[in-house]
DNA sequence: AGCACGCCGACT
DNA sequence: GTCGGCGTGCTC
């Protein structure tokens, strides 16, 4: 990039505009250029096509490749000053990594109103106070003007003044606040809306930090070291150890340095009791970017980061993107979670990105969990991580150990068998909570007939469809096709239909039959649908009254359910014989998450991990010497079998209503890409293309094809060669194609 | 991605 | 005779 001197001898704006071609734009600057001049980062309204489009002037160069007299001219310049810096280079890295348009790069990390044009400015509101002289005059001394004496008495009662919104919905008009400004009596000031300062008077803190325990403090006083360069930790401690104490403790050095601090924390996470952790300890603002949030509230969120008004922010996998004036740290918390990634188009990791942003501005970065990547623990252990640990509990419980119950030859009632239910009345007798976790939603996985073998499938996809009772129908979890109960088998006519397995419906009302004194709270992506629902559900499950609580991996994720004292996993063995390589990996982590819901208060916690396999060496050697074991023998594995983190992949992915179509493609494009690799002797793996895991999804063909490499700078060039390739051919226009560098998953 | 243009089928 | 289906091409 070249910028000369702001605004001279600039004759070519190159503008990066929101569409998904991953090249720049040339427009002449016109007669729009700001008061600074042209500058990379400042947003403009240009012609595209036969419309007009807000993009971001990313080279301000002298020359351009076309003839001047064919470029268009910038219609407005929307910004008096560029966006940040900081956000500009991480979108611009991240499109460069990720191989995506840089323009639509832009505009997703742009808040909804930014796209649209909005200026960038704080939104403000007016407060007034009094004047010297308005505190010295009374009342009375205002005459005939009641109104405006009852305003000036409103404003004696609030020193620190009021703001204008207050004073209308208390019936003063304009003109009264008028009347007593001219007389010199009041004065308005301007305040941002969103983020004002905290007052400073008593310190940082609104509640004292809590004591920590000596790991808690070296973990701490090894994070203060590094307070001031890149310092990238892996904070690894088991549920209940102070994770979050550690936290909010760097936070509060980070803001005492007059820094910022930027949270991610997964999907699931942010929760209204994290938020109240977190506002609750700090007299400043905490910024949380929550889906709830409006447009302008977003907008007011971004720019108050921006402008350094927001000392902590806090968000999922996008707020990775929100500029930091005075950036100070940044958290990913529970940085396994697979939300971190974003599963199409811009296909970005936010702790990967994460790792990069802190690096870049120099400032230290800490990725939490209990169950740690492989990917970070492969960092830690090499020593580009600094590997924190905490292996001790608040409570003095030792961690719950898994104890595996064979399901083999045994009666399963809801999917549990008898020892398993004894286990569950006697928790439930001694007045505790029992946690019983299926990790399928639904009635049952699906429909059988018992005459003939049929299996209720999706017509548009290779998968069974869920049988639901609430409302009862089927549908497809992958194209949210629904269907109508058959009365008979649509195959042989029969009506022995069947439910086949057990999901969280069939599960709640089987325990709500076996133990009908017990309240029964079935918490998934069904029952929480409604707004407020989970947070109704959990308020009455911290009431502590003896539950049952059947749910998803939604309830295994950061709820704190102190009454708990026993784990039920009913089946254990979905991840174990995935083909995905990832499965054993993300199954072990959810889990030790899960078993971790287990016994947090002051009563010990037992976990029940149902299987089909209690001889199978991962799930042993994960109950009985634990997660870090286990992680051990999965690196071997993945050393062996060319793997993450020990390679790198990039998978390209091709979908077509035509299987032809894809698997023309994918195949072409493997051969042209084997023949560059070979004629450019690079260290780059082509494998495939292979039909996708399912490869009928909503009546579309995925077929793909891996890209697999040793170092990063060989597949980031085949990469980019490829997709060249792909946007020169003329064939790539019925095949819907995307490239996942670092995919999370082969499916 | 949008948004046009363009060339073939069933309808006010 | 038109309205409209989505194949093809372009956007500085």
């Amino acid at each position: 990039m070249s910028s000369p001197s702001p605004g001279s001898g600039v004759a070519v704006l190159g503008v990066a505009v929101p569409t998904p071609l991953r090249r720049l734009f040339d427009y002449r600057p016109g007669a729009a250029a700001p008061e600074g001049g042209w500058q990379p980062g400042l947003r403009v309204r240009v012609p595209l096509g036969r419309r007009e489009v807000v993009g971001v002037v990313v080279e301000c160069r002298a020359h351009s490749e076309l003839p001047l007299d064919t470029l268009k001219p910038v219609s407005a310049c929307l910004d008096t000053q560029p966006l940040p810096a900081d956000w500009l280079w991480l979108c611009r890295f991240t499109a460069r990594y990720y191989q995506h348009a840089l323009g639509d790069t832009l505009h997703q990390a742009m808040p909804v109103l930014l796209r649209q044009g909005r200026p960038l400015e704080a939104r403000t509101r007016e407060r007034w106070q009094l004047t010297a002289a308005g505190r010295d005059t009374s009342a009375a001394q205002l005459g005939r003007a009641r109104r405006q004496a009852e305003l000036l008495e409103l404003l004696r009662q609030h020193p620190r003044g009021v703001v204008h919104s207050v004073i209308s919905a208390q019936g003063f008009a304009r003109a009264q606040l008028q009347g007593l400004a001219d007389k010199g009596l009041a004065s308005a000031t301007e305040e941002p809306l969103t983020a004002a300062p905290a007052p400073r008077q008593g310190g940082l803190l609104a509640e004292p930090a809590l004591t920590l325990n000596r790991e808690q403090a070296a973990a701490l006083a090894a994070l203060h070291e590094g307070l001031e360069r890149y310092h990238p930790c892996l904070l690894q401690g088991v549920t209940g150890s102070g994770k979050t104490e550690v936290y909010l403790q760097l936070i509060e050095a980070v803001v005492a340095h007059d820094r910022q601090a930027l949270v991610l924390v997964p999907e699931i996470g942010l929760t209204p009791q994290t938020l109240a952790r977190f506002r609750r300890r700090f007299r400043v603002p905490v910024v949380a970017l929550h889906s709830q949030l409006t447009d302008a509230e977003r907008l007011d969120a971004w720019e108050a980061a921006r402008a350094g008004r927001a000392p902590i922010v806090i968000g999922t996998r996008s707020a990775i993107f929100t500029p930091l004036a005075r950036p100070g740290a940044i958290i990913v918390d529970e940085e396994h979670d697979g939300s971190f990634k974003q599963q199409d188009g811009l296909r970005y990791h936010a702790r990967d990105l994460a790792i990069i942003r802190a690096h870049r501005e120099g400032i230290p970065v800490v990725l939490g969990s209990a169950t740690p990547s492989l990917e970070s623990l492969v960092q830690a252990r090499a020593g580009h991580y600094r590997h924190l640990q905490l292996t001790r509990r608040a409570s003095h419980h030792a961690p719950a150990r898994l104890e595996l119950v064979d399901l083999r030859g045994r009666r399963r009632q809801g999917g549990l068998v008898p020892p398993v239910i004894d286990a569950i009345r006697q928790a439930l007798a001694a007045g505790n909570q029992v946690l019983v976790f299926i990790n399928r939603r639904g009635f049952a996985p699906t429909l059988a007939c018992h005459a003939c073998g049929w299996l209720a499938e999706c017509d548009h996809c290779d998968a069974r469809l869920t049988l639901h009772r609430q409302p009862s129908q089927l549908t497809c979890h992958h194209c949210e096709r629904q269907r109508p109960l058959p009365d008979a088998c649509p195959d042989c006519g029969s009506a022995d239909l069947r439910p086949l397995g057990t999901g969280t419906e069939r599960s709640e009302e089987t325990l709500a039959a076996l133990f009908p004194d017990v309240a029964v709270h079935r918490i998934d992506r069904d029952s929480t649908r409604r707004k407020d629902a989970l947070e109704q559900t959990l308020a009455e499950i911290r009431r502590g009254e003896p539950a049952l609580l059947v749910g998803t991996q939604m309830i295994a994720k950061g709820h704190h359910l102190p009454h708990v004292t026993l784990v039920v996993v009913v089946n254990a063995d979905a991840g174990l014989y995935a083909s995905d390589f990832r499965a054993l990996e993300h199954s072990a982590q959810l889990l030790v998450q899960v078993a971790g819901r287990a016994g947090r208060a002051e009563r010990p916690g037992r976990v029940l991990v149902q299987t089909l396999h209690p001889e199978d060496p991962h799930l042993r050697l994960l109950a009985e010497r634990g997660y870090e074991a286990l992680a051990e023998q999965l690196l071997e594995e993945r050393r062996a079998a060319g793997l993450p983190p020990y390679r790198h992949l990039a998978l390209l992915r091709l979908e077509s209503p035509r299987e032809a179509d894809a698997t023309q493609l994918a195949g072409e494009a493997a051969e042209a890409l084997r023949d560059w690799l070979a004629s450019h002797a690079l260290a780059v793996d082509c494998l495939g293309p292979v039909p996708a895991p399912m490869e009928r999804r909503q009546n579309r063909y995925h077929v793909q094809t891996m890209l697999r490499s040793e170092r990063r700078g060989p597949l980031h060039d085949a990469c980019a060669w490829l997709v060249r390739w792909l946007e020169a051919q003329p064939g790539a226009r019925r095949v819907r194609w995307s490239l996942d560098v670092d995919p999370q998953t082969l499916s």
